[in-house]
DNA sequence: ACAATATTTAACCGTCAGTAAAGTTTTGTT
DNA sequence: AACAAAACTTTACTGACGGTTAAATATTGT
């Protein structure tokens, strides 16, 4: 049974198990053959490389921010928010549950974003992150370029507000992801997000 | 000639250039030895591993942080600080200098932290990592739980507004990075982090 | 039953962190 | 100057790992 979509599945699940376990970087490409009941150079008929694999394993969690980030595009556009409040704490209650959905996808998704992408990896891999990041950026962008316009937000440059906004959920998962295990750290990260959920919204509040 | 220190600082050194200019995750043992002009079994005579090579170069970095917690906890308990406005504006001051005074090295020094330091790296090399962390972080935390005590800056979860700040200032770094190259990165990380500054400072401002 | 396609096996390459061992240079001591 | 201890070098190696090759075997559609 060389059913091709099927092998391609079990090879997906096998590096998934494996990468959820024991992070990218400590798996091995024979291991995830073992795991998969396959031989390693059949891996490699189905995926060029391991970093195709990452990829195709944290894609939907970065499609997951650009969809989200589409949809409430959309809304704005349709007259759905009232304030900027709203829209901040809808943007914030979505990136957490792209995170709730899938904790342990979302370490894996992180390990390779910020070892310095453009800095320590290869040209190869770090250009995908690149334009990724960039089509996640440019939906954020959009939307809050569209809020300011419509006066639900405060005027102010929309790139250092985009790039706060990320950054400042990203580095508190980080920072928390260092200083307790992936363990506690869920009872500590929703507080903090909430309490930065509240300080940007009374930034952009028009008064 | 075999003076130790000498050595020492010849490696270093050697390490220093190379990781600096093409990252340390792209940076080999035998190229270190090579532009130290030492052969590469005694550069393990004084360096335990790659990693220690790390630590011994980012290490300052680090000690700068902490440094400058605590003497500004120090002028804080002599009464120096007026308000929480000019306690934040300074400590972004003081985390912003730290990047300008050797951004290179510091892209280093993130390299290694925000790998997933727990999840991904060694056990070995995770916890030194989370020691440091744990150690400027006590920094910040002793600063703005006094700041607070004194009632210059309003009463609140001393936790969630140190992560804010930490994560705030390392995820915007990060993002740039990503985005831009470290060339342009410059240029457009010193207003989006005034921009942050000003929308923590508001936050923390006693009405 | 047969040719085309997919898979396995088993061995291999290149890179890289780290090490072993045997010989050579430097240094301190007498 | 002589000599032993310490530091260093050379050469060659190990082991892990990503990735590949080539020949043999199994599966599939016709």
């Amino acid at each position: 049974m060389y059913k091709r979509a099927l092998r391609e599945e079990a090879i997906l699940l096998a590096a998934k198990k494996l990468f959820y376990s024991k992070g990218y970087l400590r798996t091995t490409m024979d291991e995830i053959a073992l795991e998969a009941d396959i031989s390693k150079p059949t891996v490699y008929q189905y995926f060029e490389n391991k970093e195709e694999l990452y990829f195709s394993i944290t894609a939907p969690i970065f499609k997951h921010f650009v969809d989200d980030m589409n949809y409430m595009t959309q809304k704005l556009n349709n007259d759905e928010y009232l304030s900027g409040e709203e829209i901040i704490h809808e943007h914030f209650k979505r990136h957490i549950q792209i995170f709730e959905n899938d904790p342990r996808g979302f370490r894996v998704f992180m390990a390779l974003q910020y070892s310095g992408a453009k800095f320590e990896l290869d040209e190869s891999i770090s250009r995908v992150i690149s334009t990724m990041a960039r089509e996640r950026y440019n939906g954020m962008r959009k939307l809050y370029a569209r809020a300011i316009e419509k006066g639900l937000i405060k005027d102010m440059n929309v790139y250092h507000l985009v790039d706060m906004i990320w950054g400042c959920f990203h580095g508190i998962l980080q920072s928390l992801d260092i200083k307790k295990g992936a363990a506690t750290m869920h009872k500590e990260f929703l507080p903090t997000l909430k309490f930065a959920c509240e300080v940007i919204t009374r930034a952009v509040s028009v008064e």
